[in-house]
DNA sequence: AATTGCCCTTAACAATTTCATAATTGGTGC
DNA sequence: GCACCAATTATGAAATTGTTAAGGGCAATT
């Protein structure tokens, strides 16, 4: 439960903001990126694919606005979290940085203490069902892997075939939802293959069994759900 | 696209500003309910749960921390929108706000425009992220999800055979209206299938029994309809 | 090249749940 | 009391899923 993952990067143009911040998030758990201007943290965004972005808007280079427009056309930052913080309070400018497209703006000055609490207030919204980075997705003590391809539950690294950890895969990226029995077969087997219906209750049942735990609810006549 | 079905309320026992925040967020397409005090906004809430509440921290009878503490013990309100609008702009009271559960804390004054353009923020982060609600169906303490497939009372989950399901579902997407039992057999069975007429009856009675209340209504000689 | 082992699929049967029908009961209006 | 309609109950058939076992195919290993 602990925010070791979350990426933050933060972008002001001064050096003892940047160290504050950091130095608060950091105790919370966050890892923290920073960057002195506009075009310093578009290059780091796209680097290090960060969860939540602080930016400060009067930045050299580019500022906070502009950044934030940038980000939020580009299809990989459109779940990402903005947002503004700045010692610009007037309404307009507030007005403007909501509209395009942050989720919070934040004035200077502001105590640490509170900041991070809207920061965790941010994530507390969306890291229910969050899956961190690049497909790896935890749920509490589950921790699914595409990459490595591996399944760890409770820090026991468990072995699935292929077909099992796609269709684990499935039914976790989207915890409680119902997949038809035809919607699975689709995704997992593709739509020209064709294969009997037990298939599907096979796997399963391996699956099952092989996590010990009871976390695929059958939903008869519909499909399968992924439930903790 | 429109924020027609969302649903927002709001307590605080000033009149003027109920009025002018109603007003703001009503043209805004919001749904707009009010209460005056902490026991109005709880009972309120329960109502018609509101996908926002926007709280007063100063209010008789309750004041909006308490409620907050206590909507949030509730998995029904699990994932409801809160937030505190208040005169009290102190350090120590925002970080009580937002730790206990609360999403965003807003000072007042505040202009009604940057406070819809906040609550807009809010829910254009929940929309994308929890997956259009689409299709789910939420009447007053009972909600009916046809995406996890489940039906949940009083935050009692209870789980419907595919064409209670359906057949409930189907009642409820048009509360009030009464559906002819030959529409219902056409939307639910399907033109072609040929059942008899005590089958629908028979689902009816399941219906009711595993959900305990009295929602359908029986109008002799016609159909069913739903009704709270 | 043969063997081994694992993965995937299928088949067969058991267990469970859902669904439709029939029969019975209860209420309401004429 | 009769006719009608819906609620209820019971029951068996049908559909769906769980479970187990077994065989084919592919890849790695010997």
């Amino acid at each position: 439960m602990e925010n070791w993952e979350k990426k933050i990067l933060i972008a002001d143009d001064e050096p003892d903001i940047l160290e504050i911040i950091q130095y608060n998030l950091n105790a919370e758990g966050y890892t923290v990126y920073t960057a002195r201007d506009g075009d310093e943290a578009l290059t780091k965004a796209r680097q290090i694919q960060p969860d939540l972005i602080i930016l400060d808007i009067m930045m050299p280079k580019r500022n906070g606005v502009e950044v934030c427009e940038i980000l939020r056309t580009q299809p990989r930052f459109k779940d990402t979290l903005i947002i503004f913080l700045t010692a610009l309070s007037d309404e307009s400018s507030q007005l403007k940085g909501l509209d395009t497209g942050a989720d919070d703006y934040v004035n200077k000055p502001i105590s640490p203490k509170l900041l991070v609490s809207r920061v965790n207030a941010l994530f507390r919204r969306i890291t229910k069902t969050q899956e961190t980075g690049h497909g790896v997705l935890k749920l509490n003590n589950l921790v699914i892997d595409p990459i490595q391809f591996l399944v760890r539950v409770d820090d026991k690294e468990i072995a699935l075939a292929k077909k099992e950890f796609e269709l684990l895969y499935l039914l976790a990226s989207k915890p409680g939802r119902v997949f038809l029995r035809n919607e699975i077969l689709n995704e997992v087997w593709g739509n020209e293959v064709i294969v009997g219906d037990r298939t599907i209750d096979v796997h399963i049942r391996k699956i099952r069994q092989k996590l010990g735990l009871d976390c695929i609810t059958t939903v008869k006549g519909v499909g399968y759900k992924f439930d903790l």
